[in-house]
DNA sequence: GATGAAATCCCGTGTACGCGGGATATGGGA
DNA sequence: TCCCATATCCCGCGTACACGGGATTTCATC
């Protein structure tokens, strides 16, 4: 019903390995009036070879788990090949790393191969009107990087004294120094930091900062 | 069509200031079979009056500009009281600051105004079945935050060889050890952490290590 | 085949740290 | 009142670290 908008058809990218999914994908994308998929690969590396610059592509399918480069790097590679297009992450991998590596590099959204192909159609035509389409439970797991903040204070039983010292020790002060910014000398940090070690189960300053980030006491 | 189920009716509450938009969509809510909005409320404070604790609550669309408290401070208030319930924020501010501090404070979800009722309606199905919705663009304002976490990469070329030596001090490891685990010498290790220092531009463990977890090295 | 980056190895010196032992003072709770 | 956690201070020993010098090998790129 919309040939006549021709203007209006956007062009979608599909790397994928899989061959029958990416059939199906595409002529599902085909079948939707407003929207065309002409550029299909298996690797990052075809698309290197394949795509080139200053072609028309509003929104890049990428599945991660491809063979050769991992679609994880390919984020970058696909950006500057086409820096206008939005790069919608399609894959199996719901493990918030991965998840949080993709969307670090670029990505516009975040699907699952577990969503229907109605579903996938609905969020290329958000991201092409300038949304950001994601998975529900992807959703989720990026809000629940902004809550956990807080995760277990059972551990965090350290004293007033005590986190004010680790907290000079994750920017890097040594011993004396915050001695010096406490006001008070360097046996009594070192008692501090022994107590610390104590607390957080490690024995070095290394493994106290560490421990001390990760549980966000920075 | 559901009306026998009704073990799976879920409940509503709506908490929003504007009469006619809070009359529109508790209409809705209760027009859809499987949902039912009895609890409706125009300010936090009236909420707090007359909301009781242990109430079986599964959703909450709550109002940012709300008079009285503000909507942000408001979501604590409502988690106490039903800490079951989806908090989904339904508002007109699309403003950075509001939207990360509402989904720090603990919003299960971020909706506007803008959006259809059938979309709020769908949202609120997402919400129930473990989802994050989240407006196109709120989702697009959130993914940005993730983008600009990674300013300077400059700094962060590290060798293969240089990363994999300061993942191991992230997890507390002295110098000797991370020799044995990666089978070289102790001073090829040390050789490692002094150009890890230079690169990084610290001068100790504690700041590499510090270092190495904010810029997501490890 | 030269260049250079990366990874590997080595020595020596001075300093910071880890940890074993202490001690004193304060303040709140049993 | 006594006890205990907290915060403060001190000594000494052995070890790990920071950093100044080196060096060789590999390997890709020019």
């Amino acid at each position: 019903m919309s040939s006549s908008l021709s203007k209006t058809v956007s062009r979608v990218c599909l790397i994928e390995d899989h061959q029958d999914y990416r059939r199906v994908l595409q002529q599902a994308i085909n079948s939707s009036a407003h929207l065309n998929c002409d550029l299909v690969f298996s690797s990052i590396e075809a698309f290197s070879e394949g795509a080139r610059m200053g072609e028309k592509v509003d929104v890049v399918l990428l599945d991660l788990g491809l063979p050769g480069m991992h679609g994880v790097e390919g984020i970058s590679v696909i950006q500057r090949r086409y820096p206008r297009a939005k790069i919608l992450v399609l894959t199996v991998y719901d493990h918030k790393p991965v998840v949080l590596q993709a969307l670090a590099a670029g990505a516009g959204g975040y699907l699952l191969k577990a969503d229907r192909i109605e579903t996938i159609l609905r969020c290329i035509d958000e991201a092409l009107d300038g949304g950001a389409p994601l998975n529900s439970h992807i959703a989720r797991m990026i809000l629940s990087t902004f809550n956990t903040v807080k995760p277990e204070k059972a551990e965090t039983d350290l004293t007033d004294r005590e986190r004010e010292t680790l907290s000079l020790l994750t920017k890097g002060l040594i011993k004396k120094e915050i001695a010096e910014k406490l006001g008070v000398s360097y046996h009594t940090v070192d008692t501090h930091v022994r107590n610390i070690y104590g607390k957080l189960q490690v024995h070095n300053l290394s493994g106290a900062v560490a421990k001390a980030i990760q549980l966000g006491l920075s």
